[in-house]
DNA sequence: GCAAACATACCGTCTAGACGGTTTCTTGTC
DNA sequence: GACAAGAAACCGTCTAGACGGTATGTTTGC
C-alpha cells in the first residue's frame, strides 16, 4: 500500500495538478503521450484517482479545454481594461496575450490547447461557438479589415512557435510586434 | 485463399492509395484514428502488405510528408514562374497555393501535414528544415517585414480553417486576400 | 458514520509489428 | 521466344503490450 493513500487531502489541488500535467505531457511528447496512465503516475495518483475527477479521458480533454479558456478569457479582459483606445482594443489584448512576457506562462498552455483541439474532433465545436462570442462581442472596434488580418498573423506567428519553425531574431521580433499593434489603428 | 492475392499487381498504385487513405482519415477521424488497419482495410490491402510498403507507421507518415511536400513544391514553382515582378514573387505564390480554388486539392491535403506535424514531434525537425530552405531561397525577394506578415497572416487563416473556426463571407474573403497581396508589394 | 478521496486489481479491446507462406514480376540465358 | 530462378509484392496469422474503463477495497475529513 502507497503512502500516497496516507497523504492529506487536496482534491483541488490534485484536480490542478492533474490538467497541469496532461498540458505538459501532451506540449513536450505529443497528445498520443497523454493517457490515463501516463497523466496519473507523472500526477503522483493512481489511475483510480485520476478517474475519480474525470470519469473519463473526454471530460479530462474537456475540463483542460475550460480551464484555458478561462485563463485566456481574464488575461484579454486584463489587457483590455488597460487600454484607454477602443479601436483595435480587442486585436491589441490578442497580440499581447501571446507575445508579451508577462504572457507567456499562458502562451505554453495555449498550444496545448490547439494540439488537443486538432487531435480531438469533438473540441471543436466549443472551440467554434467560443472564438464567434469573442468576433460577437469586439464587432464594433475590431472587426476592420486590417484587424482580421492581425488577428491571423498572430495565429500565424503562434503556429510557427508551436511547430518549432525557424525564429525571427529579437529585433525582427519586435519590429513585427510594432507594426501588428500599428495595424490595429489604422 | 481471397482472391485479392491472385490481382494484377499496381505497387505504386497501392502505395499511392495507401498515403491518400492514410491523409484522408487523418482529416476526417482524427490523426488517432491513422492505425495501420484502418489504413490497410480502407486502401484495400492487408496490413502485411501495407508494411511491406512501409516498414513502420513511423515511415508511413514520413512518406506522407514527402509527398505533400513535393506536391506543394512543385504548385508554388509554378505560381512563381508566371509572376514577372519579382519582389514578393514567393508570397504572392504562397498565398495563392493555399486560398485560390486551384489550390484547393493539396490545400486540403496540407491539413493532413499539420496534424501530422503537432501529433508527431519526429516529424517537426524535417518541417524545420524545409522551411528554413524557402526561407533561405527567397532571401532576395520576400524577406520584407510586411511579407512575413503576410505569411503568417495565411497560415492563421489556413490554421482557422483547419479548426472549423467561424469563416468569413466570400467578399470579405475576397477582399482579404487583396490586402494581402497588395502587402507584397509594398 | 458517512461521503468524498483516493488506491488496487483486473478485463476486453485495440495496436504495432513479426513471421512464414504464396503469387506475380523481372531478368538473364540459351 | 521459352524458361528457369530469384526478387518483389503481397496475404493471413499470431503476439506482446498499451490503453480506457470497471469493480471493489481502504483511508480521511467532517
Amino acid at each position: 500500500m502507497s503512502k500516497a493513500h496516507h497523504r492529506k487531502k487536496h482534491p483541488e489541488a490534485v484536480r490542478q495538478q492533474l490538467l497541469e500535467v496532461a498540458a505538459k505531457l501532451s506540449l513536450e511528447k505529443g497528445p498520443a503521450s497523454v493517457t490515463l496512465d501516463a497523466v496519473s503516475q507523472a500526477a503522483g495518483v493512481s489511475k483510480g484517482g485520476l478517474l475519480h475527477h474525470f470519469p473519463n479521458k473526454l471530460s479530462l480533454l474537456d475540463g483542460l479545454f475550460t480551464d484555458l479558456t478561462d485563463k485566456f478569457d481574464r488575461a484579454i479582459a486584463d489587457r483590455m481594461r488597460d487600454d484607454p483606445e477602443p479601436k483595435g482594443r480587442f486585436t491589441r489584448a490578442y497580440i499581447s496575450v501571446f507575445f508579451l512576457p508577462e504572457g507567456l506562462a499562458d502562451g505554453e498552455k495555449w498550444k496545448v490547447l490547439t494540439v488537443a483541439l486538432i487531435s480531438e474532433p469533438h473540441l471543436r465545436e466549443r472551440w467554434r461557438q467560443w472564438v464567434e462570442r469573442y468576433l460577437a462581442e469586439n464587432v464594433g472596434t475590431d472587426s476592420a479589415l486590417d484587424a482580421m488580418l492581425v488577428r491571423y498573423a498572430v495565429d500565424g506567428l503562434w503556429l510557427a512557435d508551436l511547430l518549432g519553425s525557424p525564429t525571427m531574431d529579437a529585433p525582427t521580433r519586435a519590429a513585427m510586434l510594432d507594426r501588428l499593434s500599428a495595424l490595429t489603428r489604422s
